[in-house]
DNA sequence: ATAAAGCCGTACACTAGTGTATGTTCATTC
DNA sequence: GAATGAACATACACTAGTGTACGGCTTTAT
């Protein structure tokens, strides 16, 4: 009964880490998540990845949904921790702007990990009502940061949230656009460059 | 030709229609993916929804995959032949554009069905290797489209396709974020002006 | 009418997945 | 150095899902 493989290093996958937390779990969880979505987190395939059995996931988790909710919740403060940084730099808008959509399409393009994440959790906020609003959330704080930038610049401040909300639409729809195989890089830096004129040149809106 | 279905009631769920087609068939598909995606299916469900056994699908289709290509191509070409009624009107551009963009955006919030397949669609191109060829050539003709379009109005030519890129990623952005909780009615009729307006302007932009 | 083909039901084998109950091992701690 | 509890293994019960073989009924063609 007891015939177990191995007496010394208990686990030979991965680097024999004796102990797994639960963010161990919650990071495997995101690797299946950019694999397949959502549905593609299953705690068999995780547990064959990290190494154990199941055992180990019904310790550290109630079921499966308990590690879905983690797995949202942590993704949600980690999405407001980003605010965070951003609120330290008072530099010149436009440059700030700029950055700003360089983090967005250029640095997103390269590390598709995230990007895919983040998909992956608006696709499964069409189903779920948890992450729904947790896509809600993070939806608001952003275009309220949105709205904080594009006040600095010389806009009309009654459609400022308006603009707002679509540069929001812009950057979104750019990373799933460019991030399939219309997307090279030189065509990103055109493209970044563009929307930043765009957007700078929406001083000279005249409302009706 | 083929196909009377007379014979009443032998199967009493939905309208008794005494026969099955493929595209029923894919048609329940397609309620299924709006509910929950692609990974969401099944052949049980379908045929408990279409009140019939799996007997039923395995005539029509060779297996799942078999379904989930069939559905796909019927998507693609529906989508191409979208193109051949826009082709007819020969008006003036800016008032194409917002007729464009009022069908992209108002409409489709209208009937959030068609969106959320499109949406369900590019979520599993990220994990199908046929589904990404799909959404490629789909994409590549609507930026070709507007390409035309743009080219009416009086932008430089050397950013036209930069600028219908961009133009195809607010509309894809603009769908994703005003279908949830952020998007009402006149929100999305003042965004729609507002890109018109912005797009409008784009004649301006200057090189370098 | 009768044969053939189309369409569907039934039954079976198989796999993958969750959840639970109970061992087992190791490291503390006293 | 025995006890306790944390972390994981093992074994079992259960459900849902695909695919296949085959049989039966219904429509169409001859």
């Amino acid at each position: 009964m007891s015939g177990t493989k191995s007496r010394g290093g208990r686990r030979e996958a991965s680097r024999d880490k004796a102990q797994l937390t639960r963010d161990d779990w919650l990071d495997a969880a995101a690797g299946a998540i950019v694999e397949g979505g959502f549905d593609n987190v299953r705690v068999l395939v995780l547990a064959r990845k990290l190494g154990v059995t199941r055992g180990s996931f019904y310790w550290h988790f109630r079921d499966h949904q308990d590690l879905i909710v983690s797995f949202l919740k942590r993704w949600r403060d980690r999405r407001f921790q980003e605010f965070k940084y951003w609120k330290l730099s008072e530099d010149d808008p436009v440059k700030e702007l700029r950055k700003k959509l360089h983090t967005l399409l250029s640095e997103t393009a390269k590390n598709a990990r995230r990007l895919r994440i983040e998909l992956a959790v608006r696709d499964f906020a069409r189903r779920d009502a948890y992450a729904a609003e947790v896509v809600a959330e993070v939806d608001q704080a952003r275009i309220a940061e949105n709205v904080v930038l594009l006040e600095q610049l010389p806009t009309d401040p009654r459609v400022s949230r308006d603009l707002a909300l679509i540069l929001y639409a812009i950057t979104i729809g750019a990373q799933v656009v460019l991030t399939g195989p219309t997307g090279d890089e030189p065509t990103i830096q055109r493209v970044e460059g563009l929307i930043a004129d765009t957007v700078a040149r929406w001083q000279q809106i005249d409302l009706e």
